[in-house]
DNA sequence: GTCAAGCATCGTGCATACAAAATGCAAAAT
DNA sequence: ATTTTGCATTTTGTATGCACGATGCTTGAC
């Protein structure tokens, strides 16, 4: 690598000369660096163990190391990558126990939501989850995989909102993007398929009747199903590497 | 401010030269300045809404404005600060309502974690558990209430750690360190001295039959009776600002 | 007297410079 | 042949410089 482009005087000089009105808000550097890096690494560009150069880096995503190396601490946080003390961040690996652990603290969260959500989700909110579920059952009879996964990520992330509680919500939005990358290692999980749609009927039930405990119950488990499924697809698969 | 101390050329120049085998690792400068600012945060030296600058922040510390950043950055994910976009870090209020929203998820964590504890705790830690109990029950007794205090987040990251659930642990970890804060506010919740401490005794003996479901139900319950009774405090005292 | 526009000042965000630690390699000693 | 020690190089950690945006004040117009 290391090619010669530097970035030198450029970098933010221009703005606004494009869109007018346009409020762009101007993402700042090092936010938009993380984004770029944290895909980097769920798509497998980067590979697990695989150290991150920061000038490297730098110079492909075109910034200086700054901006960089506050993208990688925020990595590192999300769970991301390992920070090594003085020898640099390095794509942390991911072990079969280690997806096991996650998945089972979403399991743990989202039933904790679920329970909320079914107390405090509104008409409204019931109505449109209904929709979505009504979207994503033709999607799924109709075999379309992509667009059933989507409204599904989607349905769970408006369960957790309907519980009102941003904390939690933070928490699991945390912990769903580190579950990215084991789901696009083990693109399979499509082997639960139909069981995981009855289990979304059930939970659906469980709402409308604003069961709590049923419902997080229902998703708990149904989470934990996904788990397992996705644990099995690794272990087969076995491309990953474990590190640590 | 703006003292004329400058880092300069000193900075970690000697090391080794003291404790020959001590493995003192070097904790880099970011790191002992995001305590030290946490500390700070916490104790109310700064206080709510109050701007964190840099530069002030650079001299207090004496350290240059990059650790003091990436700092910065640390406690934002930790919700510690409030990052305005070009405009800096302020110390972020904390409403009653988000406190119980704080509390409410470390209710949930704990509860699947005391369940998970119940499957998988050895017998060697639960022994040690036992021990914790009956001195804080001690403590209790004899009305020393730091020391009771003390053993008491003991024995909750404790449980968490029977759990065998890093991930579970980790969260844990960054909401305890955030209710530090509302605790350190509302040192009260002494009020709940009593049923806090019969609780801790059914919990224990939830634990002791490896009853996951109870122990999950008694913790939470547990933890929302806490919560309310910090809520109750802050309310009273509300002293505090909301902000956001 | 109030409000708005312009200007000075301050502060953040990014880039870059520099020093110390880590790493790799080679040469020498065993 | 293997290991160790010293040196060269790479890379991180920290400091500082610079530019653009934000903030606040002053001055002028209505």
């Amino acid at each position: 690598m290391s090619d010669m482009s530097h970035p030198k005087l450029l970098g933010r000089s221009r703005r606004g000369a494009g869109a007018p009105a346009a409020i762009v808000r101007a993402k700042p550097l090092h936010e938009s660096a993380a984004e770029r890096l944290s895909d980097m690494i769920v798509e497998g560009r980067l590979r697990v163990g695989e150290r991150l150069h920061e000038a490297n880096l730098a110079a492909v995503l075109e910034v200086s190391r700054t901006p960089i190396r506050e993208a990688i601490k925020l990595l590192a946080t999300e769970g991301l990558v390992d920070l090594l003390p003085g020898r640099g961040a390095r794509v942390s690996g991911f072990s079969v126990e280690q997806v096991r652990e996650l998945f089972e603290a979403i399991a743990g969260v989202e039933r904790n939501a679920s329970e909320l959500a079914a107390e405090r989700i509104t008409e409204r909110e019931f109505e449109k989850l209904q929709r979505m579920h009504e979207r994503m059952a033709r999607h799924h009879a109709a075999g379309e995989r992509q667009a059933y996964f989507r409204l599904n990520q989607e349905i769970h992330l408006a369960i957790v909102a309907a519980a009102k509680n941003t904390t939690l919500q933070a928490i699991h939005a945390s912990l769903i993007s580190r579950a990215r990358r084991a789901r696009y290692e083990a693109l399979a999980s499509e082997a639960r398929w139909i069981e995981a749609m009855e289990e979304h009927e059930r939970l659906m039930a469980a709402l409308a009747d604003r069961n709590g405990q049923l419902a997080g119950a229902i998703m708990q488990k149904h989470d934990l199903g996904t788990a397992a499924a996705m644990v099995a697809a690794l272990e087969t698969g076995s491309s990953s590497a474990s590190a640590r």
